[in-house]
DNA sequence: GTAGGATTTGAACGATGGTTCAAATTCAAG
DNA sequence: CTTGAATTTGAACCATCGTTCAAATCCTAC
């Protein structure tokens, strides 16, 4: 069978492969990898199953896709926080308002595209550093802040998992026709997350967002 | 086919049941529903997938049973709780607390547990009504807490969401094996989620789980 | 030991789902 | 229009999975 290469530059593949994965993104979203099949991915897509395989060889490599698009997209949001210069406690209210908007936002991200499992070769070594960086550097982040004294003594980790598992969650019941925007739930979740960290008697007030560029388009809801 | 009474009373029986109850739940959070096989839980289970046949009609029945009595345990709690005449941010520590406990000791609760598909029938009424009870009891503490003072001006749906994203979500990386028991973890995520609601300057001391018995065991490890 | 009910077995059925692939169709360049 | 590459189709393959069921085996009471 012939099938596509990975790296398609052609505009008209590329436009392709990028409707097949916000199709899977939906569907996986919606049923979970293992109950979305290859089919409704393609009817989604508006092709056949057959034709799917030309641009992707097999469905994990679909998921995979998938899931590097997520991490990237988590990835450059911490960066970009990095080079903010806010204090850390700030930094993190603002990672965890835009990390719910980036999983509930444009292309929708899913439980499947957070879970590698442990055996998947270099391709899943990858996702999971990816994966595990983002992880650290919320870590980090929370011990910043008990450096900084806004945080009161506490385990990075607990904490961390607290966080995550809060926001992945949020993909299981956000419906973007629900009464609060992602941005709005982001925001209170990190208020949640972040006030719960504070030492005590330390004041907190949530940061704008506006000169940090979150992605997930644009705010004008 | 034969298939054994669903309110089998013969102690041998139910002792069977009770097997395979297990054995499915230990399968359904290591795998998740779909990607879990009837002949995984046999084997796990110690008998032939014909076998397993004969004490449950089907998958979906022996999931049923699993959710059921995962909500059951979580009712049973928060009545405790609702007992305790303690004030309310209490109760939600404790809640926390308790849920994390229940989720991750003893037979294992799964996502699977906490998912009711829409289309499901009588017996997936009664589970979302379980389901459902369950975070309005959640909402109501925090509304309370916000009555009695001790908690911000907030939205109690999202606060709860995001209570039970956390505690939820442990089920996807809690082991026994882990450096912290499922109680210790409980606590620390209900420091953080409960701190994380409270007024500006409001004091706030973790209570003692003492004198509630949490379910999930003995505290001896 | 016998009888009948309880329980288990193991093979098979039918549906589903991931995947393949030859043929057909479309597209684009000359 | 022709040619060759790109893309799509639709049927089929094979494996897996939920489920069934007649026969075998076990268990218990008389």
């Amino acid at each position: 069978m012939v099938q596509i290469q990975a790296d398609a530059r052609g505009t008209k593949a590329h436009g392709k492969r990028r409707e097949i994965l916000d199709a899977a993104s939906f569907c996986f979203r919606e049923r979970g990898f293992h109950a979305t099949g290859m089919r409704d991915v393609a009817a989604r897509a508006g092709m056949t199953v057959g034709n799917l395989y030309y641009y992707f060889r097999n469905k994990e490599e679909l998921l995979g896709f998938c899931q590097e698009e997520t991490l990237q997209r988590l990835d450059g949001l911490a960066r970009e926080l990095g080079r903010s210069g806010l204090p850390a406690a700030e930094r993190l209210f603002l990672l965890i308002e835009g990390q719910v908007v980036c999983l509930n936002e444009g292309i929708p991200g899913s439980l499947a595209h957070l879970e590698i499992p442990e055996s998947e070769g270099a391709k899943g070594d990858r996702l999971r550093k990816l994966r595990d960086r983002h992880e650290r550097r919320i870590r980090r982040l929370i011990r910043q802040g008990m450096t900084e004294g806004a945080f009161r003594e506490l385990d990075p980790k607990v904490a961390t998992l607290a966080i995550l598992g809060a926001v992945n969650w949020t993909v299981r019941w956000f419906r973007p026709e629900g009464g609060a925007s992602a941005r709005e739930i982001g925001r209170a979740f990190a208020e949640q997350l972040v006030r719960g960290l504070l030492a005590e008697g330390e004041p907190f007030e949530a940061p704008d967002d506006d000169d940090i560029p979150i992605h997930g388009e644009d705010d004008d809801e």
